[in-house]
DNA sequence: CTGAAAGCGCTAACAG
DNA sequence: CTGTTAGCGCTTTCAG
């Protein structure tokens, strides 16, 4: 019991070889299993671990991954990678690997810090966040065949299911869509979209659902009345939505949670009436959404970093030079429905009044 | 040219022994000038990297801070986490050093994860947080002399600025002071407080800056009356605000943002005023206060991070068995106030209407 | 100030 | 099925 059991303390300990040890931990299938049922009990026992240096350093190996965290945004929808991070870890843990993060400026620097990591702690694989269109950093990961999983499918291919590498995403269109169905099954027939400019493949993803479900239902869009495209934030989303209304829009479709805040500031502004329900429907299910009763498209998160782990995995045994097809998995979204308090966003029946200083 | 330079291929091309080498990287001082100035460039050009599994084979030491990823609670205060995630993986990053991250159920899992991960991957540091009163974490770390920051205080302590440990921690009570003061300047008397139930150090902490400013402004804090504790979350804010407004007060310091949302609906709820002052700050400047415009206190975050790096660092190098003095760090909160867009959270004047379905 | 030797803990390859 | 041998890349120790 003397400090750090090591194979060959406990080897010799045991009366065999350290062959033997590592072959019973990596390779059971290898040892005897009278040998075997004798040597496992007293490894564990022992507190024995082996040392990831020195298996590194054999293998080549590190059973680690790594991901760049960006910067957290205006952080009401960053909330969501937070979620993702979480859930990434916990899946890594699971199944014995690790997770490193790392910081860049740009996607050039993501990939000179992958570059780096790969030759200097063999990075076992990993995690690319928001994929967009001509997205650098696949080409240079698959032209240099490294194992990794992109959270966002890459905005550029003819047919994502088609595309060269795995990837696990979200499919925000259909979640729009049930937004927009919900919509029209409350009455409406004019509701409008409003987003980001035209170009985030995400966010052309999430207004196609909302074009979809309106021309199924045989209701025109009127896309370029009804749709409108804003920076991200609450108070471009309240300017956006103002307009909208005033272009004879009576419900919203909204790409984040942020503009749907700034929705239903809007809405709430011409329709003073605390009892109406609010029109509004945001995207993510983020905190904020959850606190003030707004209603929300949920991604999947924990699923979706499951998932990544998976296919990474799957990716490390399933032959080296990426023979194995890569895998595509898109997880439907789920439409969170709530009803505001109206005290928490709008207007309040006129109460008592409160005193003043 | 031919696939990862090593020390030794490098040393061949270079004529010199690989031990040079490695002393103009990790020891410049030791080799010739004249040697230096011609190896250096060339080890440069090469793109030779030091491969870390040899080096913490040898060293014992990985290079690597670890940290618990908490399960991101509500996600309105757990925005900070993220914050903090982020500026302390670029500070690590800045001194050569990578973060890994793990997740644990509880505490004790916790101490079990560092265990192995100190014994399986020389781990040289980890960052504790959530630190809370009788925190076995920071007895074990200590007993088995493992370099630690903690950001938060010890709360147990007599006196945290003798505590056997270094940390780094905001001063919330000067925050809500601040916030205290600024609401005298404003003409209030009668300010309450509304935080969490007592017993919880960070929330003490906050609802003692309120009542030292309302003693050092000559004003009877009347603590049992004007201040509450409540669960941390909207609903019980607005719940808990309304009582406190019923019982007098005309403004209310909070102990988070969570909670301040829900005290300024139910303050709009009362006063329907729209150009009215809101008489509400929270704490810690979560995106959705700045997106409400809610003033609050802020926490400085970043600067925790890099300090919390610089000390983890200095424990490092300052002597083996943490002779050195442990440093601990107290950084200041800052107020930050906002005029809240009335549209967005409260009651905007009547407009026009908008169309119905 | 520079070079040679040794070995950290592990596993892949091969011989018994 | 088991044991021996070798070596991953690096730094520390010790001799020149």
């Amino acid at each position: 019991m003397a400090g750090k059991p090591t194979l060959v303390s406990l080897a010799r300990e045991l009366g065999v070889s350290r062959q033997t040890i590592s072959n019973a931990l990596n390779a059971p299938h290898r040892v005897n299993v009278r040998t075997l049922e004798r040597v496992l009990p007293a490894i564990e026992e022992s507190g024995y671990r082996p040392h990831v240096a020195g298996r590194q350093l054999r293998t080549r190996r590190s059973r680690n991954l790594a991901m760049r965290l960006f910067a957290s945004a205006d952080g009401i929808n960053g909330a969501i990678l937070d979620r993702f991070l979480h859930a990434l870890t916990e899946a890594a843990q699971r199944d014995g690997y690790r997770l490193t993060l790392f910081t860049a400026p740009d996607d050039e620097g993501e990939v000179a810090a992958i570059d780096e990591l790969l030759s200097t702690a063999d990075i076992d694989g990993f995690v690319l966040t928001s994929t967009h269109h001509d997205d650098a950093r696949t080409a240079w990961l698959l032209e240099h065949d490294v194992p990794f999983v992109a959270f966002g499918r890459p905005w550029s291919s003819e047919d994502p299911f088609e595309a060269p590498h795995p990837w696990v995403d979200v499919d925000g269109g259909s979640g729009t869509s049930d937004a927009t169905v919900h919509l029209l099954e409350r009455g409406h027939r004019r509701i409008g979209f409003l987003g980001w400019p035209a170009g985030s493949g995400v966010g052309d993803d999430r207004r196609g659902g909302w074009q979809r479900a309106l021309d199924a239902a045989g209701v025109d869009p009127a896309t370029d009345e009804l749709s409108l495209g804003v920076e991200d934030s609450v108070a471009e989303g309240a300017r956006g939505a103002r307009d909208l209304f005033a272009r004879g829009a009576t419900a919203l479709v909204c790409a984040s949670d942020s503009l749907a805040i700034g929705a239903v500031a809007a809405w709430r502004q011409g329709t003073p009436d605390a009892s109406a329900e609010v029109p509004v429907i945001g995207f993510d299910d983020t905190p904020v959404a959850a606190a003030l009763g707004l209603s929300s498209v949920r991604q999947p998160i924990e699923q979706v970093a499951e998932q990544t782990v998976t296919l990474l995995l799957k990716r490390f045994t399933g032959g080296a030079g990426g023979t194995a097809a890569p895998e595509h998995v898109l997880l439907p979204a789920s439409l969170v429905l709530r009803t505001p308090d109206p005290h928490l966003l709008g207007l309040p029946p006129p109460g008592p009044g409160h005193p003043r200083p």
